[in-house]
DNA sequence: GTAGTTAGACAGTTT
DNA sequence: GTCTAACTAC
């Protein structure tokens, strides 16, 4: 078959070079919007067209499911056929499709269970108690974090408790006894949670020097996106595979690496070379997305970071619109300034659909009252994130009941829904299940079968747990014949969930229809299946299976249907790679973003504002920062001043506008000049929708009795009386005095809380 | 022993 | 607003 030749004139110079790199590792360091998917699919088409590269030689690790289903239509264009066989998908789905073959050797099934993060919270909790841990505490967020930062670093329960197991340290000596007890746990019920996935298959490859070669000789080309956010584990899968003929091409950007809370590590890009060598190293600085002005801001935001690999972007494009900033009362006021914004661009520009429109917050809590306001004045959105759409409790416990039919020793699947829907199953018949299984040593299934032997089980208890076992077994056994969306709507009938749901009103609705829309996922899967898996039914695999798998992995931006005419409502990270002619930015608030848990350290806080950039740069035509002064956050109202990131861009590509809220004619807007820009003094009271008013000795600029919290400032406290400034340190919400009180000397106090007067 | 109710804690980004 | 633990009624 002949392919068609790939065209690259109308490449830029850097890009034609990055394209037609061949042997060898190469980095490409590529800036936001300079056409790195472009260079990735035209070099993965090149290579195969040109070089002959057969496409099952091609490995390709992208960041989400739905940018490898772009790139591989892309690449199919530029071929003009399918490149069958080329592995393509993130570097989860890519472990996980590694592990459906290889998992055997370490000891579980090819029908493993994945564990998503509710799942392993939990089974992290429940090994803390089991080694009498107080988990009011010893957080088990906190420990599951940190199981997951050694598994990151591919340190394994042996060599943790080896190092720490009899350290003065009582967390990690804690931890070293949960850890490995956390992975026997998951290998007795044939599962693996999200960081396995990554990690196993690393420890395959390193201990089987047969296998190893065979993927290094498989795969001769590898390529991989957003090399950025590359955690430890992902580099050494890299270099195991790569090692011996090293063509490895990143593409990344230092400066949008935003995954350092889950491991990724920057230096991976920034020492790129250490790990595989000397390396040819490519830029692509010309920016083809943004105007001017929003380029020009991005790069006098990201300038302000110390730890960067380097590099400016340039545009041809004029500078277009200035940026608007606007700083507002509430976050209610915010969500209808926003509203007012769309509504008069969609009114004036008749071009414009509200697809082309994206509003970013940094907290997914963020979304509601945009989204309600929105609902309220009619505007179309669609909301990324935030309560997914896998996640929600009904979604969770049919895909139990599939789970254990997948994978019968799935004791988190099982416990999730034995007693769901209701069957009088309760805690002490659950207990005594759970003890008769770990003493005779069978699966929960096996001994609910058995429950009558139990025991301590009630006869009606007994029979409940019979019912639900012959339930499972026989939709096993149906599994491999059935297709997986007949074999869910038998299913939601038979086990009495549709019946439940319907039983539960209103919002029992809802949840029906959410499995309804599973459902038909399922019966679409068939269709789906082709390409993107290799593996095949007749692997041993059931369609089920490989529907469970699909469904572990998916990330609600893959979900982001750019064709729905909606605005798009999602987190900053969630956009990542994506762009939009108008980009809302909103929350420039000092402790929302950057967040104040950032100011603990250097790198945090410039990871917040490589965040900042990220957002910037996803904006084409027009952006928006709005900010709230007062904001309700986790319960109370918080007061903050704007986000320290904004004093980084120019008064000059800046179009300050000041909120006017009139008392009868709606809400005005008035645009000012100046450089002092945040001057609330022109708000005026009387919010129709809210009743609230605004009230200036909520302002701290504004209460004449507020002393200026600087060094040598005299100051008094209610308690300790009459003070002397000595020192300030953090922001916003966590600014902390340092006072040099005359009676008792020197305190440290929050500003938030202790009330300081004037003292003169 | 099980199921329904209520008080309380918690809201940072995600595979 | 959502989830969990503890309490209460059957």
């Amino acid at each position: 078959m002949k392919h068609r030749d790939v065209n690259i004139d109308q490449l830029n110079r850097r890009q034609k070079e990055a394209v037609s790199h061949f042997e060898g590792p190469i980095l490409v360091l590529a800036g936001a919007g300079s056409g790195k998917t472009r260079v990735l699919t035209t070099r993965i088409a090149n290579l195969i067209s040109q070089r002959g590269i057969p496409p099952q030689s091609i490995l390709a690790v992208t960041f989400t499911n739905k940018a490898a289903g772009e790139m591989r239509d892309r690449v199919h264009r530029l071929l003009g056929e399918a490149p069958i066989g080329m592995w393509l998908g993130t570097f989860h789905g890519l472990g996980a499709r590694f592990l459906r073959q290889h998992s055997p050797l370490l000891g579980w099934t090819p029908r493993f269970s994945i564990f998503n993060s509710q799942d392993s919270a939990r089974l992290v909790k429940s090994t803390a108690k089991s080694i009498g841990l107080d988990t009011a505490r010893w957080s088990p967020k906190i420990i599951a974090h940190k199981l997951s930062d050694l598994k990151n670093n591919l340190v394994s329960p042996q060599q943790y408790l080896e190092e720490n197991g009899d350290g003065l340290d009582i967390f990690k000596r804690k931890i070293s006894e949960i850890y490995p007890r956390y992975q026997t746990a998951l290998k007795d019920q044939n599962a693996f949670d999200f960081d396995d996935l990554l990690v196993k298959p690393v420890e395959i490859l390193r201990s089987n020097d047969g296998l190893l070669r065979a993927y290094q000789n498989k795969f001769k080309f590898l390529l991989v996106d957003e090399f950025q956010d590359t955690n430890n584990a992902q580099i050494q899968f890299l270099r195991l595979l790569s090692h011996g003929h090293e063509n490895l091409m990143v593409v990344g950007d230092d400066d949008q690496s935003i995954y350092g809370w889950r491991g990724a590590d920057v230096r991976n890009i920034l020492e790129f070379e250490q790990n595989f060598g000397e390396a040819k190293l490519v830029r692509l600085e010309q920016n083809y997305r943004s105007s001017g002005a929003i380029l020009a801001a991005a790069n006098a935001v990201i300038q302000e970071n110390t730890k960067r690999r380097g590099k400016t972007l340039y545009t041809d494009k004029p500078q277009g619109e200035l940026i608007t900033l606007i700083a507002v009362t509430s976050e209610k006021e915010e969500a209808e300034w926003i509203a007012d914004q769309i509504d008069n661009v969609l009114m004036t520009e008749k071009s414009v659909t509200a697809s082309e429109i994206a509003i970013l917050y940094r907290t997914n809590a963020q979304s509601r009252v945009i989204g309600d306001i929105f609902s309220k004045k009619g505007l179309p959105y669609q909301i990324i994130g935030g309560t997914k759409f896998y996640e929600r409790r009904e979604i969770q416990d049919v895909l139990a009941y599939l789970r254990l039919i997948s994978n019968p020793v799935d004791k988190a699947a099982f416990e999730r829904v034995v007693n769901y829907p209701r069957k009088g199953i309760g805690k002490s018949t659950l207990e005594r299940l759970r003890m008769w299984s770990l003493e005779s040593n069978t699966s929960y299934l096996e001994s609910a079968i058995r429950a009558e032997e139990i025991p301590g089980i009630s006869p009606r208890g007994a029979a409940s747990l019979l019912q639900f076992a012959n339930l499972i077994q026989k939709y096993s056994s149906i599994a491999y014949n059935t297709h997986v969306g007949e074999l869910l709507g038998l299913l939601v009938e038979e086990s009495g969930i549709f019946r439940e749901l319907a039983s539960e009103g209103s919002e029992g609705e809802d949840r029906a229809n959410n499995v309804t829309e599973l459902i038909a996922k399922a019966h679409d899967f068939r269709r789906d299946l082709v390409p993107e898996l290799d593996v095949k039914i007749d692997d041993g695999f059931s369609e089920l299976d490989l529907f469970l798998q699909e469904i572990a992995l998916v990330m609600d931006i893959d979900n982001h249907d750019t064709s729905l005419e909606k605005i798009t409502l999602m987190t900053l990270h969630s956009a990542k790679g994506l762009e939009f002619p108008y980009v809302f930015i909103s929350g420039l608030e000092d402790g929302l973003f950057p967040l104040h848990r950032a100011y603990d350290s250097l790198d945090e806080l410039e990871e917040e504002r490589r965040l900042f950039y990220v957002g910037i740069t996803r904006a084409k035509v027009s952006l928006f920062l709005t900010r709230a002064k007062r904001r309700w956050r986790a319960g109370e109202v918080v007061h903050a001043a704007q986000s320290t990131f904004l004093r980084a861009i120019p008064d000059s590509l800046l179009k300050r506008e000041n909120h006017l809220v009139g008392r009868s004619e709606g809400n005005r807007t008035e645009v000012f000049g100046g450089k002092s820009g945040d001057l609330p003094g022109r708000n005026i009271i009387g919010d129709s929708d809210t009743n609230e008013s605004y009230d200036f000795t909520e302002d701290q600029e504004f209460n004449q009795d507020l002393p200026r919290l600087v060094k040598g400032e005299m100051v008094s406290h209610d308690q300790f009386g009459s003070g002397v400034i000595s020192s300030v340190s953090g922001f916003g919400r966590d600014l902390k005095i340092e006072i040099d009180f005359e009676s008792v000397g020197v305190k440290r106090l929050l500003a938030r809380y202790a009330r300081l007067k004037k003292d003169y």
